[in-house]
DNA sequence: TAATTAGTTCAGAAATATATGAACTAAAAA
DNA sequence: TTTTTAGTTCATATATTTCTGAACTAATTA
């Protein structure tokens, strides 16, 4: 594979990849600034080169950084003598990944378990149901701590 | 609790729960609905008691409903000599609500491993970042798997 | 000091999602 | 046969989200 081709190659998974972010709740622009800077192999880009590179205003590039800083998965760096900011993904410790899905099981087990304690009968279909789905849904969070610390044991070096 | 204090909460966590749906995707509406037949001890409503009960109109019912039974959550019952539809919340296998994790987590494994795939420099930064993520994602997956059989083993009768 | 650079802010335009009323179908009841 | 019931469909109204241009700030350079 040419350079070239690589690089039409990435920038076609740039767009994907802004789908794919899209749908974790990231706005269109987020989502593609996020795929830019995870898919290329240049890892870092300026402001004006983001604003270039995917064709936005300047505007939108200033909002959807600033989302992205907050939620904590794109920062910048600067370099002594230079007013630019140079844009990264950040290097998340990378069990920020499952760590997401925990939190949500752990509220869909605790928005269940206010809904069954609200409930008058709790030995109707639903309420056996809901007790079920909280008891699966505990021991998954249980396991995934060991499961967590087992992983962490298990590769101390590297991460 | 009185009968008509419990029912006063309870719809009051309908609307909580309808926010709670929300933000996994579902339109306001759709969410308000999850919400009224999961909370409430009254397990089946019609049509028209699910309008008069939200407040919103015939096709904004008939349209949620359309998109709870597509996406497997809500189903209806008839009864012989009865036109009307009773709908209730889908009694799903008590594993969906993690399988539908297991599958994002999936998806971020395949998309990561596309990037991985097409960077020129898999030593890079971002790349080792993310191979580790992926070995991580992996474990995780695979783990995943188990406890589940586990899980079935430990709890053949109920669910 | 004037011009340029590197952005930010914000009002409003454009796009998208959501909800509604009105007209409709198809079955059952009067 | 007419009316009622139980919804569906669709054009459009309403609300929300997203994006942009224009005006701005604050630092640097000429």
């Amino acid at each position: 594979m040419t350079s070239e081709e690589r690089i039409k190659r990435q920038k076609e998974l740039v767009e994907a990849a802004g789908r794919y972010y899209d749908k974790q709740g990231f706005q269109p622009i987020a989502g593609r600034i996020l795929g830019l800077l995870t898919v290329m192999d240049k890892e870092q880009y300026t402001f004006d080169e983001i604003v270039e590179e995917l064709q936005i205003s300047k505007s939108s590039a200033s909002n959807a950084l600033r989302i992205l800083e907050i939620s904590n998965v794109v920062e910048y760096i600067t370099i002594p003598g230079d007013r630019k900011r140079y844009f990264q993904i950040k290097k998340l410790d990378k069990f920020s990944l499952v760590d997401e899905h925990r939190i949500r099981l752990k509220e869909t087990s605790d928005y269940l378990q206010v809904v069954l304690d609200l409930k008058a009968n709790k030995n109707s279909e639903n309420s056996l149901l809901i007790k079920n789905m909280i008891d699966m849904l505990n021991y998954f969070l249980n396991k995934f701590d060991e499961l967590k610390k087992e992983y962490m044991a298990n590769n101390q070096v590297s991460g």
